[in-house]
DNA sequence: GAGCACTGC
């Protein structure tokens, strides 16, 4: 026997003799250290020798033993790991030489909040522990899941993805260890995940749990987790200077402006880092740094070096988004004064990308953050002073490959007693319908009593009950209806899944697919400042007289008439990327209504019912977003029910203004604005909106009224039909 | 008569 398995340990699997779960860190140095990868039985190529080196310099490899220690006595474990510390890439694969997940027909996932960084992360994964990106090591993500099931044994993923696959596996079987990366973010997704697992881990004992995070605030986490012993691993950055205003500033573009020339004149050579708030403010922003900086140049010939800048932000298209990786430029002439970049960018830079080579950072302290009113049912993203950690993320930004500075434009008063120490988790911050329906799905039936992290408000869940009983999808006492475990199957807000779903009756559901397909991607509408003319004559072309909503549909079926070419697009201004993104989300919905046996069918063109169809279907969705005319003529409405006074936005095709509307978004901006808006008839919101149109509900007045009269009318043709069916 | 932080399914 003992020379079997002498015979096993020399010609076979490396991972011989170790027991899962209770491997040490010498163990798993020995066997990559080794000469065959226990993975796939091939030899380690030289490759992953060389990568290997690098591996052990992070500093998360001098604490491999210490993370046994902890992870292969628990269940849970709390890891704090600071930028550099290697936790995302290293974690994993010491879970995988533990788990031996590859032997039980299981799987390592490890969570990310967005999709490049799943994406990335796996590919160099892959190259280290040398397999093939998609074989044993792969990452899901939504519209590609790039993993091979039965050989695929880690698996990058983000947050939303694995809540999905939790909706139809309440237990998550599929996985022996889960990782929650990046949990400091507080994403919705990671916000549930936490408060599932925490049910699931008593259930499931055979499975572990970390949580990993970047920031100090590890004690949150580990109270929460029943106490978790936790692992902190520094990290590794150049240290960064911090400055700060005496007094202070009124006007923080132009404070910023002051500052990256200031930085610019007297500071060494390095590339900028601006944090503003939106697209319009960066856009000015460069134009004033461009203009003052080639001032500067021309004042102090040779002294001051020319100036590169560039904006960034997520609507920007990608092509000009690389244009944040170009060298700064060369001095003018020889010998003169090195040339710099400025990059003036939203909190795109805090967290998704990262630029190298930035040494300075200027931060005036403001971010737009989501809010949510439950009260008016309205979510609107408001300029906000931002925390401390996200203060101090922007801070390390200029730290990356060698020390910089910081300069915040506020006091460092205000810094320490005004910032509060984390930004509020979004879960805090918006509408809670997606996620309540969400979480009865995954079987959670006490919402109030779940387990959050940090529990939203009270009416925040109230009114997602509501508007989910209104829709049907849950009854009166709160349980998921069949409609509503279907609508929880789309990745939709519950009005589009509504839509959809009901869209066969109205023999439309191919239309309401591409409908739903165009409201869930960013605005294809281009309208570049200097074109504003040429882009609305653009839109005209397309423009319904009935409403937005067609107007979408005229987009985009004249978007696949044109074989979706980018020329068509750019030539109508029109946004390519999101035009091909709304393709790319139908495809993923037409699949989802075949699963469910959805009719997919339209009737011709030429029917007269064609348009009207398509708007009865909207209005079995947005029932509940609907607004009525004040007065007899005019842009100002009264939404229904809440009262608000809003106008129609001036980007809508509706120039008749309707009596009665219903709307897709609701904007808080100059003013109360309604966004893609269509015209419909109060018999149809009557007919079609259920229980939320019970006349007996509503306040007299002219709305009223009106919606008495259309029932009348309603009740008179039906009698209409009644006497000529009845012949 | 005007605006689009950022993600995710």
């Amino acid at each position: 026997m003992g020379d079997i398995k002498r015979q096993k340990m020399d010609t076979g699997n490396p991972l011989e003799g170790l027991t899962p779960r209770a491997v040490s860190a010498k163990q798993v140095d020995g066997v990559m250290e080794g000469t065959n990868n226990p993975f796939n039985g091939q030899e380690f190529t030289s490759q992953y020798k060389s990568i290997l080196q690098g591996r052990k310099q992070l500093p998360v490899f001098n604490q491999m033993q210490e993370f046994y220690d902890i992870f292969n006595k628990n269940q849970m474990m709390v890891m704090i790991g600071e930028t550099g510390s290697g936790k995302t890439t290293q974690i994993p694969q010491y879970v995988a030489y533990s788990d031996f997940a590859h032997t039980k027909g299981k799987m390592i996932a490890c969570t990310q909040p967005r999709r490049v960084a799943a994406m990335s992360v796996a590919k160099r994964v892959a190259d280290e522990m040398d397999v093939s990106l998609g074989e044993q090591v792969g990452y899901s993500i939504r519209f590609e899941d790039l993993t091979t099931p039965g050989t695929t044994f880690l698996k990058y993923m983000t947050d939303g993805m694995l809540l999905r696959e939790a909706m139809n596996d309440n237990t998550l079987s599929r996985y022996s260890t889960i990782i929650l990366d990046e949990a400091h973010e507080r994403t919705l997704a990671t916000d549930i995940l936490m408060g599932l697992l925490k049910e699931i881990v008593p259930r499931r004992p055979d499975l572990k749990l970390v949580v990993m995070s970047a920031t100090l605030d590890a004690l949150k986490f580990q109270n929460y987790f029943n106490n978790a012993p936790l692992l902190k691993v520094p990290g590794r950055t150049f240290p960064v200077e911090t400055y700060y205003t005496e007094e202070p500033e009124t006007d923080y573009v132009e404070s910023a402006i002051r500052t990256v020339l200031m930085i610019h004149q007297a500071e060494d050579p390095g590339d900028i880092l601006v944090f503003l708030t939106g697209s319009e403010e960066i856009e000015d922003a460069c134009r004033k740094i461009k203009l003052e900086g080639d001032e500067l140049e021309r004042n102090y010939k040779g002294a001051v070096g020319p100036l590169l800048v560039v904006p960034l932000y997520s609507s920007l298209p990608p092509q000009q988004q690389t244009r944040i990786f170009n060298d700064a430029p060369e001095p003018r002439q020889p010998g003169g004064a090195p040339g710099r970049k400025v990059v003036v960018s939203t909190n795109i830079a805090e967290t998704s990308l990262t630029i190298d080579g930035i040494v300075y950072v200027v931060d005036p302290g403001f971010s737009k953050q989501k809010v949510y009113n439950p009260r008016i049912r309205v979510e609107s993203l408001l300029p906000t002073p931002i925390s401390k950690a996200s203060a101090q993320q922007r801070a390390g930004r200029a730290g990356r490959t060698r020390p910089g500075k910081c300069f915040r434009l506020y006091t460092e008063n205000d810094f320490v007693s005004q910032l509060q120490e984390q930004t509020y988790p979004e879960i805090l911050r918006c509408n809670l319908a997606n996620t309540v329906l969400e979480l009865k799905k995954l079987g959670i039936n006490d919402l109030v009593h779940f387990d959050y992290m940090d529990p939203p408000a009270p009416e925040t869940v109230m009114r997602a009950l509501e508007l989910l009983n209104y829709l049907g999808a849950f009854d009166d006492e709160g349980n998921l209806t069949p409609l509503g475990a279907i609508m929880a199957e789309f990745p939709l807000d519950p009005q589009l899944a509504k839509m959809l779903i009901v869209s066969p009756e109205f023999k439309c559901s191919n239309e309401i697919l591409s409908l739903a397909a165009m409201l869930s991607v960013p605005n294809v509408f281009l309208r570049p400042e200097s074109q504003r003319k040429e882009a609305d004559d653009a839109k005209a072309q397309f423009t319904h007289p009935d409403g937005d909503h067609l107007t979408l549909l005229n987009v985009f079926h004249a978007f696949k008439a044109n074989n979706g070419d980018g020329n068509w697009a750019w030539n109508n201004y029109l946004s390519h990327r999101a035009l091909i993104s709304a393709d790319n989300v139908r495809l993923q919905l037409k699949r989802t209504m075949e699963r469910f046996n959805l009719d997919l069918i339209s009737t011709a063109f030429e029917d007269k019912h064609y348009y009207t169809n398509i708007r009865k279907a909207v209005v079995c969705g947005y029932f509940m977003q609907a607004a009525h005319r004040e007065g007899a003529k005019g842009n100002t409405y009264l939404t229904i029910k809440d009262q608000q006074v809003v106008s129609l936005h001036p980007s809508t095709g509706l120039d008749t203004s309707p009596e009665f509307v219903v709307y897709n978004e609701f904007a808080l901006t100059t003013k109360n604005f309604l966004r893609t808006v269509s015209a419909v008839k109060p018999e149809w919101l009557l007919s079609l909106g259920g229980e939320y149109f019970n006349l007996r509900t509503f306040q007299d007045g002219p709305l009223k009224r009106a919606l008495m009269h259309a029932a009348e009318k309603r009740a008179g043709k039906k009698d209409d039909k009644k006497k000529r069916g009845g012949k």
